[in-house]
DNA sequence: ATGGTGGTTAGACCA
């Protein structure tokens, strides 16, 4: 089984390049962030036509999160338990979805950007990383061979490797040691990440500005991760970042994430 | 090249 993560910066400007990644890379599920539209607005038809199914989360023009599956699609769950809401008044956002593809229990994440430390964001994304540490450490007491992958864009550097200039993002979100901690937190609940141990850094990326020439001058983050229980790492084969997904007009200024399962 | 990112959207907001 080969499954992706990728935060797709609008699945409505992007569905060519979408279903190139499926093609591409023989994916049996896709897991989307940032598909910035209504479910209503979804544009479906060139992945059915691919014989995927979908579930899409999506609320307005902001976040979004969805599931593209061609090992079946069940317990689709939107939210997970105690996920935070945002603001007074208290707003849902489409930030998590998760299904069930192949026995394996997936989650597309779209965790809070917090916009600057002391904002009223950046205290709803620890809130939600912590709310998000519950629900999973829950799952994996519930039965320690769940298999469950939790991927997506994390919105978090969880180390100084991770970073093209840690000078340069000093006092900045994303490198904040309680966002580090919440991070690590996920991990120590028992959840790995699938992807770094094939992906060494230093100089690895997911993610690289639109602005300043970032990406031609390699000057990215690694934000993306693809997160598993012990029961699925112990299936990873292989894994790797679709740099060259990030090349061209019309890129997305983050690149697909791939695993390979046994 | 006096603009410089790109998405949603129609003046800002978000990343």
């Amino acid at each position: 089984m080969r499954i992706a993560t990728w935060n797709v910066n609008s699945i409505r400007s992007r569905i060519d390049r979408v279903v190139g990644v499926l093609e591409r890379h023989d994916l049996d599920v896709l897991l989307l962030q940032e598909t910035k539209c209504r479910d209503d607005q979804f544009p479906s038809m060139p992945i059915d036509a691919l014989g995927y199914q979908i579930a899409h989360h999506g609320l307005n023009q902001w976040n979004g999160v969805a599931i593209i599956s061609r090992v079946g699609l069940d317990e689709v769950q939107v939210g997970f338990p105690d996920i935070p809401t945002y603001g007074d008044p208290a707003v849902s956002e489409a930030r998590a979805i998760g299904a069930t593809c192949a026995g394996v229990r997936v989650w597309s994440l779209y965790v809070p950007n917090g916009r600057e430390v002391g904002h009223e964001h950046y205290a709803y994304k620890l809130d939600w990383l912590a709310k998000l540490r519950d629900a999973a450490s829950g799952w994996l007491a519930q039965d320690k061979d769940a298999q469950v992958i939790l991927a997506g864009d994390w919105n978090i550097a969880p180390t100084d490797e991770d970073v093209w200039d840690p000078a340069f993002f000093e006092g900045k979100t994303h490198v904040t040691p309680p966002e580090r901690a919440a991070f690590e937190a996920i991990v120590d609940a028992g959840y790995a990440d699938l992807v770094r141990p094939y992906t060494p850094g230093p100089g690895v990326y997911t993610y690289w500005d639109y602005t300043q020439l970032r990406f031609p001058k390699k000057q990215g983050m690694r934000i993306d991760f693809a997160l598993g229980t012990p029961a699925v790492q112990a299936r990873v084969t292989d894994a790797f970042i679709d740099r060259e997904e990030r090349k061209g007009k019309g890129a997305s200024d983050h690149a697909p994430v791939v695993v390979t399962l046994d």
